[in-house]
DNA sequence: CGAGGTCTTGAAGACGATCAACAAACGTGG
DNA sequence: CCACGTTTGTTGATCGTCTTCAAGACCTCG
């Protein structure tokens, strides 16, 4: 892993510190909360890009983390085209859903290096039994996920392939400042062209001429994997990004 | 769960049964969870086809189920074009994310004229603190909701138009044998082609087109709003459709 | 029976896919 | 540190799917 000219921190925060970091941008957390998810915590594992953080179809005993590094949800078809349905940074629970459905509809992969630490079904069953505020925020953080689908089905419906790539970016840097990993307008993006392609639901090569637009319309530059935002007004307003479905915002829930 | 393969019941099933029928099929219920569901109820009310259910940017303080007909969770963008992102039917929570996403990221509107109940927010609160197994069924209801835009996603990204209809139908029909809204292979469809061309992100003369691919390739009949699928075998092979992320079947959760 | 919505079809054009080739960047071992 | 192979990015040409525009048929319901 290579320190990058973009300021992230020194060491990674701890998974504990990442995931109350990101539930408090929802509510409060109360100590006891803090240390239930403290307790729940297992040991960190790594996996290189490419490698399934969990695969369709399994069965796994707990949900993941993500500490470092970007993953992604995919699904592959039988002719062995790859959609990748989210795209998931620090602090994601990657598959909190699999505490429910239990059999996963799809798998996680890495997108680049990464590490992980989980937290197993049986705990956070405790969790449901024991802390219903917390509970409420794990769902939440759930149902945001749901919203960032759905914003994604409307840029695959009814946006151009700019308009679509443009939306992503407005959201991974709000989502990406939420935790600290943005610095101005700037951030790290591990992300190949074939990559992005799976996730937008266009052809690498299709991608590659996008990117080039946005680059024209002095929207954007990406270089060297650091992305950065030249006008955020104007992305804004040309992908009509509206980032109510992350919400981002302190509320009782 | 057998089919009974007997037509559509004389009058709707009451609220709390229709909604009862769908939480059993992910897990069985207790008798006080049935009654906490019965408590919560609040009077039904009725919307003509084309009506808002509930506006994007509300902050409603109750959650709705379908009793009667169809609607769907629909974006706006400026120039009109309209995205609808995922379809309800009978016994589905339209809104349950809005207990603790607040504000509303979408509208629901109603596809054909519908009937609702209502279930204050307050009295969601009252079963998360109180009902731990019944909320996790409700959560888990949520991220059913959320595989369903997964699939919708990949449909639209990686499926030809013919292919993601036919998937959207393969799952709309697995759904509506759940609440035994289908008769054999055949079930009451609302939608115009203009209607189903937002949801699949396509134009309404482009949905013409594909329904008859589908007539051609003799999977379907569509005719006086009634659909009936010819082959089921072939037409989950022609679209892919695996109804796994559906999780129509008990465990304990 | 007429009117509006819905469905159907044709023709032309745009957006994105595919195929192919090459350039640039990266990483690895010598 | 350079050489070399591999991955990633870039560009052009052609093709296909889906869109748009337009017109007419059909259906449904007052």
């Amino acid at each position: 892993m290579s320190a990058s000219g973009v300021d992230a921190p020194a060491s990674p925060p701890a998974l504990h510190v990442l995931l109350a970091r990101k539930l408090r941008s929802y509510d409060s957390l109360s100590e006891p909360e803090i240390g239930a998810l403290q307790q729940t915590i297992e040991g960190a594992k790594s996996f290189a890009a490419g490698q399934d953080l969990v695969s369709e179809g399994d069965r796994p005993g707990y949900s993941s983390v993500l500490i470092e590094g970007w993953a992604g949800r995919s699904k592959t078809l039988a002719n062995g085209a790859r959609q990748i349905t989210s795209i998931h940074i620090p602090g994601d629970f990657v598959d909190l859903h699999g505490f429910l459905l239990h059999k996963m509809d799809h798998s996680v992969v890495a997108l680049s290096p990464c590490r992980i630490a989980k937290i197993s079904h049986e705990k956070l069953r405790w969790i449901s039994e024991e802390f219903p505020h917390l509970t409420r925020l794990l769902w939440l953080n759930t149902l945001v996920d749901a919203g960032i689908h759905r914003n994604e089905i409307v840029g695959m419906g009814r946006l151009p392939a700019a308009g679509h790539l443009a939306q992503l970016i407005c959201e991974l840097y709000e989502r990406l400042r939420a935790v600290d990993l943005a610095s101005g307008y700037a951030f790290e993006f591990p992300l190949s062209q074939a990559v992005l392609a799976d996730a937008l639901g266009l052809s690498p090569v299709h991608v590659n001429r996008t990117i080039r637009e946005l680059r024209e319309r002095n929207l954007i530059s990406l270089r060297a994997r650091t992305l950065k935002i030249l006008d955020w007004d104007k992305l804004v307003t040309f992908s009509q990004f509206d980032p109510t479905y992350l919400s981002q915002f302190q509320e009782p829930r």
